[in-house]
DNA sequence: AATTTAGCTTTGTGATCACAATTTGGACTT
DNA sequence: AAGTCCAAATTGTGATCACAAAGCTAAATT
């Protein structure tokens, strides 16, 4: 009986004492698919993540469930789970759907939208542009994600939140390998102008200011990569 | 001991051979939820879903868990499971945003139409007059699901098809609710427009009617019975 | 009579076990 | 040396059981 080839380690998040198992396992899941720790095309064992997280099969399995119905994880024919590989299509398709959905969650939260959330958006910012020049591209990241779901979280109704976080969800992974190609990180960064929009009750530059927000960022990034990925492969 | 109080009946699908118990389970749960058959409002257990499509807890609770990641189930802090209930603010949120999904999916899948496959929307359409004209809603509005998912469907990569299909499952309970209290059904069916639009390549004329049909329809045949009902309520 | 409390039931949760299907590895044949 | 076939291991699946928390009912206390 040889050992377990891969034991796969998946980085750690706090665990609440609350918390069930399975809800630990969907965010520890979550977390590494976000961070691009499991790369696209992996393929994923109900037993292997079960012992890797230190839970039964069952709390995984519900969690896989979970991250399957988010269109984070794939489900083959033979039953089998695997991470999404990207293609240009789908990349595509997933960075103009996201334009098109928070551009659209934007607007719906102008008018619940104070100006002391404005001000906490703006701080968020702040913090965004001193992580990103301390090199902290981890930190980032993850307050750029913030800054969004701030924004679309003033509606008392986020109906397209869920939307938004799958949609960040499939791309997460591939994104992580996109900023290994970026020889130069496009810190265009358009929250200013979002701001300003939002003081201004501006619906239209608001929208218009959310969507260039997420093509000059998020699609030049993936754009270039896919560039060089398919390039090395041909 | 007393007899079980409620062993819920939950419509049938029909189970192909190959399907796997929580597959089964999700579908029929599925089903049940489009078509109204449990209420807003109801609490779900799993040991009494289980009895009633006659299976373990296990499969269940996996189904579940996918749909309230779908957002068409509720999960309390109390872990209770529910089928969410219906607010004025949530069906405008709703309506909203499978207008802007819906018009951008449409966008996206018109440079993959074929004239073929205009001819078999069109077949869809007559369809759903038959059996309008029959009085047949139930036939009438699965056509028109199947109209639009065959709309967006030309698109190779058809990654907003699960976020539609996740708002209609938030829609269905109440919309069939919301049928009860519709004296006349509006039938202002915006195919036809739908279809000129696809024939002539106006991406343009192609949103705008597919906005339409959705805001005309379903947004009028509900804000109709939320005013009704909380008419009644108070 | 209203409120609290005690006990029972119901419920979600998760670990374990058994089973079937798929996959894997190597031995055998050609 | 390449392909085929059989056996062992791995994997997904689902039923069952045990446990703890939450809910409910009814009795007892104030």
């Amino acid at each position: 009986m040889a050992a377990k080839a891969e034991i796969q380690s998946l980085p750690e998040v706090p665990r609440p004492l609350d918390v069930t198992s399975q809800e630990y396992a969907y965010r520890r899941l979550r977390h590494s698919l976000m961070i691009g720790a499991i790369d696209p095309g992996r393929a994923l064992t109900i037993r292997g993540l079960a012992e890797a997280i230190g839970v039964s099969p069952t709390p995984v399995r519900e969690a896989l469930r979970r991250l399957s119905s988010e269109n984070a994880l794939l489900v083959l024919e033979n039953r089998r789970i695997m991470v999404p590989e990207m293609t240009t299509q789908r990349f595509e398709e997933l960075v103009s759907l996201r334009c098109c959905i928070e551009a659209h969650a934007a607007e719906r939260a102008l008018p619940y939208m104070s100006e002391i959330k404005i001000d906490e958006l703006e701080a968020i910012d702040a913090r965004i542009d001193t992580a990103f020049e301390a090199g902290d591209l981890e930190a980032s990241t993850l307050l750029n994600h913030r800054f969004h779901t701030e924004l679309h979280a003033a509606n008392p109704v986020p109906v397209a939140l869920p939307m938004i976080e799958s949609l960040r969800l499939q791309l997460g992974p591939f994104l992580r390998v996109a900023a290994r190609y970026a020889q130069e990180y496009y810190t265009v960064d358009r929250h200013k102008e979002i701001i300003t929009a939002l003081r201004r009750r501006d619906a239209i530059a608001l929208a218009m200011a959310v969507e260039s927000d997420i093509r000059d960022g998020v699609g030049r990034l993936g754009r270039n990569a896919l560039r060089k990925i398919l390039g090395e492969a041909a």
